[in-house]
DNA sequence: TATAGTTAGCTGTGATCACAGATGTCAATC
DNA sequence: GATTGACATCTGTGATCACAGCTAACTATA
């Protein structure tokens, strides 16, 4: 033992195709890919200055998952959800979601708490100026910062699978909602402020209601302008 | 409009690459690889009669899922469970599997509950010959024939993910199980024959609690064995 | 004999190339 | 003028090669 216990940070080694992988995710988290929209491994492979190489694994693990799709010698597809792959996603999200939300009321401390409520403020804010890309940045900022309360990583890789597949389902009703403020408009807000402050005040069951109550509303005005001829 | 609709068959268009993938999950699923096994590239290519290319990507795939970790430079090796991510795949296990089974009971016609039935006694009958492979194999069968009556194909993609990483961890208890048959080993049974007859009657909360229950007390035996000093 | 330094042999990662399959364009045909 | 067929083009898939990093065995040193 002579070496004095030096500490050094572990050097984290990240491939190319990690970050081909997790630019993806962001992406679809995000909502910047619409379903529908069309890819290639050469187009990807040259926005990103290297070669096919990472970015096929990277969409190898996406359409492992099912975010995306590959269309044998016709290109890469932000897939459409069937009626029933969208109901059996909600059905999963309700159930994760809302638990993630009790273990962060259960785990996080009030400096904690007041982040949560400045990323849902900002989410507002970016609604009131229409903002479309920054409502869907925001709320994906504000959403997974509770999963990280919830301080399990499993259940959080289980979210994010489910909201890959289920986030370019949602941006189109999200268009409407910035541009036709419809009733749901505020109940958002209101469901927001409820989950805020049962985690604020360490209501756990406050806080899964507060959420699956907002995921159900949500998911109601996303089926209504599906259904609306387009 | 002139071709008749003959509804041909899909090609199932099938790539190496996945092949690969489905063996080594299913050779995960069954408990045929247990924590420390390392693998190599190479190794797997020639088993499998191509080059790496195609394993490459289902290793990619099964690290970003976490069923095996990649070592840079120094070969694939199927990752040991720390305590506090075992407490974390438990938890989700008995909320999804559970889940799973109620579903079960709510869905399966009495043909289907009884081949449910079938595969349980195959499991038993496998355990009284001490077949270790014939145990963990038939456990597999057994469990995800009833994850398919679910018909909830999302939920299915989860626990596969869950159960990728959770059966490793177990397999060695499972021996011990197997050579012992300690109070466990005759509870384990009661608890299959409670799920068979919950699903055959139709009973969603009954298959759930008795499938959290088995699942419960097969962790509680699985850390009990992991604590014995070697 | 014990230890430090070197080297040879592995590993996964990334780049490049060859190829089969699907698509859409465009001309030849009825 | 509508329909069919061939062809050029673009796609993902798989193979092969080059390379840097890690190990472990080996050798030279004290």
């Amino acid at each position: 033992m002579s070496t004095p216990a030096l500490a050094l940070p572990r050097i984290a080694r990240v491939t190319l195709n990690e970050k081909a992988y997790e630019g993806l995710k962001q992406a679809l988290l995000a909502g910047r890919l619409e379903p529908g929209s069309t890819l290639t491994l050469r187009q990807l492979a040259e926005q990103l200055g290297t070669s096919m190489m990472p970015v096929r694994e990277a969409i190898t693990r996406l359409s492992a998952e099912q975010a995306l799709a590959v269309l044998p010698n016709r290109g890469i597809v932000v897939p459409e959800l069937s009626d029933d792959d969208a109901g059996d996603i909600w059905e999963l999200r309700i159930k994760l979601e809302g638990e993630a939300c009790a273990r962060a009321a259960r785990h996080a401390d009030p400096a904690q708490a007041r982040h949560i409520g400045q990323l849902a403020a900002a989410v507002e804010s970016a609604a009131r100026r229409a903002d479309l890309h920054g409502v869907l940045a925001g709320n994906s900022d504000f959403q997974f910062a509770i999963y990280e309360l919830a301080a399990s990583p499993v259940m959080l890789q289980l979210i994010e699978i489910l909201r890959m597949r289920s986030v370019p389902h949602c941006t189109a009703a999200i268009r409407v909602l910035l541009a036709e403020r419809p009733p749901y408009y505020a109940r958002s807000w209101a469901n927001h402020a409820a989950i805020v402050a049962a985690i604020a005040n360490g209501e756990p069951s406050g806080a899964r209601r507060a959420k699956q109550r907002d995921l159900r509303e949500f998911r109601a005005f996303v089926n209504e302008v599906r259904r609306r001829p387009r």
